[in-house]
DNA sequence: CCGTATCCTCCTCGATACTG
DNA sequence: CAGTATCGAGGAGGATACGG
């Protein structure tokens, strides 16, 4: 049959949609920061070169697979830079990269807003749950 | 056994983290910034109020459901208005509050620096996956 | 010390069908 | 037009055990 359905109009719109909402850039990034971990590794990173041993103990509750995780995906991203010293034990160094740096005002910005209006948020939210 | 194993040491941080991860504002933020739909909805409503219809219209590719969820919890945090016109057929209409509007400054500055760098950014992908 | 490999469990999200 | 209700697949992420 060559009708064309409604399940197939929307495929369609799915497909073209799906295209190019990959190429959206600020989908990219917000990918990467809408990632659990991001945050909190890129902010654990903030103040200088970190061992993995000390990221996993300075970020609480981090399972080994995460944190590993969350790491080789900025590595990736170039945002950092793994440095592995080949003593015994092994010892490994992260630290951010300029383009990493660069990102950090933008978290910052974030938890600026967050903190400037999280109350009020919070009281949006209990007024909405009181009439609902 | 009153022996305290790792177990339960883990066990332990991990509340104390969730307990003090549940309080962090920028975290809370991010948890609805990350959301795969609300920058879409967000900056679908940056030009002013919209209709529903007209909404999903213009984010191709939502779901009526994750349209609508995402739509309810903007609106519980007090992000967006819904305003009700009970003609026949019934008339929503739904616009960005104050509070809302001061969230996309942050939204533009995300979208400025992933314009700026993801092409560093995935040259850096690159690089990565060709060296691994 | 710094991971990798495997299993297993929620929980999100999409598809579909139905209502005021 | 603007939703709600229900179901099922898929992936994210934790627990655990093992390797260089």
């Amino acid at each position: 049959m060559a009708t064309t359905t409604a399940a197939d109009r929307r495929e369609e719109a799915k497909q073209a949609f799906d295209a190019y909402f990959a190429e959206c850039p600020s989908r990219k990034l917000l990918d990467r920061l809408s990632d659990k971990w991001v945050t909190l590794v890129l902010t654990g990173l903030a103040g200088g070169p970190r061992r993995y041993s000390d990221l996993s103990r300075r970020i609480a509750g981090v399972s080994q697979k995460m944190l590993t995780q969350t790491l080789r995906g900025l590595e990736r991203d170039g945002l950092v830079r793994r440095t592995v010293t080949p003593s015994v034990p092994v010892r490994v160094d992260y630290e951010l990269t300029p383009l990493g740096e660069s990102l950090m005002p933008l978290v910052a910005a974030i938890k600026g807003w967050a903190e400037a209006n999280i109350q009020t948020v919070e009281a949006a939210r209990k007024t909405y749950d009181a009439t609902a």
